[in-house]
DNA sequence: CCTCGCGTTGGTACGCAGTACCGTAACGCG
DNA sequence: CGCGTTACGGTACTGCGTACCAACGCGAGG
């Protein structure tokens, strides 16, 4: 198996398939490809298909599982400190993992947006961070409308942020989620009669926790001014 | 066909495969039901079926269709009023259509609850409802980013209340719309005394969650000096 | 070397959704 | 009565997804 023997070549079995089944969508349509065909074009059976995915459109979403499975464990790490800005990381997890899919990831949006029936499940997809976050929002606060609210914004910044960059013709994507993050942020602020509570967001990628001191030192000194 | 001949009695066609397949459902279970026996059942044949509705699915949404064009009627009749208000009030319409179907409607409300693919699929149809108020609000708003929020949290908080209601337990879900909605109207009211509201933003992402609440702590004690 | 067990693959058969096509019975109309 | 229209039923087909079974490769142990 290691040793490819006629014309099937590089990487593993599932590699192949998604190539296979990417090239053929492209070429006939989602629904002008059946899966006959991209078994074929792999180089194995139809039922080796079926092991390595769930269904057809399983090619297209194969990493959703992992990546909710790894919002929901960003969440669950957090959920002692309770703030919005932990949601607004977990999110930034999910933007991440489509950057770094780069073409990939545009191609599968040109097939969502032609095929209804993808369309359907990648919105499916987004509701369930939706739903992660409005659960963990609601641990801390008790205002429940207010927690859907809050998800519900963060889903929507977080999809118009990657929307545009995958439509192309966006220089740095995270830049915008940021500014993104920091509206949403704005709009749940306290009202202003409300006392203090002063509302605290960060602006930059700094992986260096003392990168981000140094840049919320700044955010308010320039604040002050 | 006005005289029923042998045993399906009452309604037309069209009802009794819904009746038909919304027992069926009950009894075995979506999955464990199909068309065949829906159709049997009903006393007509396999093809009157797909002539009725154009999936098994649909048989659940029916109204689907009717109902978003009449929320884009609404919307487009107010056009020139320009404001949240008829946002607001095509989405009533949307509650309104719900309440009428009554135990109907708890009915389908379990369906989607246990099924994937149902859930799925009303999931999808609320996302229609959302782009039609988001292209609605961005024909008299500039910001982009703020009329999505504003549509998907009309959304949100339209579906709260339905979903109460659909789980039993609340005597007027009218009243609760209108307070849901007076709550999404105060977030997106333009703010009063804007230079009080002391909202520091800051940016950037540490991968290490507890490092990012550790500095945000840092920029709150830096604040209150 | 053999063979036993185990995992992977491919092939076949099946159930069911959805589509296309055709035959036919019921109804209205001149 | 003849004719067109319409609604309905039946049959056949494509394609997804599942279940089951046979064949092959491969390492362990005799």
């Amino acid at each position: 198996m290691s040793a490819p023997s006629a014309p099937p070549a590089g990487g593993s079995v599932r590699d192949r398939l998604q190539r296979a089944a990417f090239d053929l969508f492209d070429e006939q349509g989602y629904d002008g490809t059946t899966v006959d065909a991209i078994a074929e074009r792999a180089g194995v059976g139809r039922t080796t298909f079926f092991r390595a995915f769930r269904s057809k459109e399983d090619v297209i979403f194969p990493h959703h599982d992992d990546l909710l499975e790894q919002v929901k464990a960003r969440l669950d790490a957090a959920s002692q400190r309770h703030s919005l800005l932990a949601v607004s990381e977990a999110s930034r997890l999910v933007l991440r993992h489509y950057l770094d899919e780069g073409e990939l990831a545009v191609r599968r949006y040109r097939l969502t947006r032609s095929v209804p029936s993808l369309r359907e499940r990648e919105i499916a997809g987004m509701q369930q961070y939706q739903r992660a976050f409005r659960e963990y929002i609601r641990t801390w606060m008790g205002d429940e409308l207010r927690a859907e609210l809050m998800a519900g914004s963060v889903i929507t910044a977080h999809n118009a942020v990657l929307r545009r960059w995958l439509r192309g013709g966006v220089d740095d994507p995270e830049a915008q989620f940021d500014a993104a993050m920091a509206q949403v942020l704005d709009l749940f602020a306290e009202r202003s009669g409300r006392g203090t509570a002063p509302t605290v967001v960060v602006v930059g990628s700094a992986d260096d926790p003392a990168a981000v001191g140094a840049a919320v030192e700044q955010a308010l000194r320039a604040r002050r001014d």
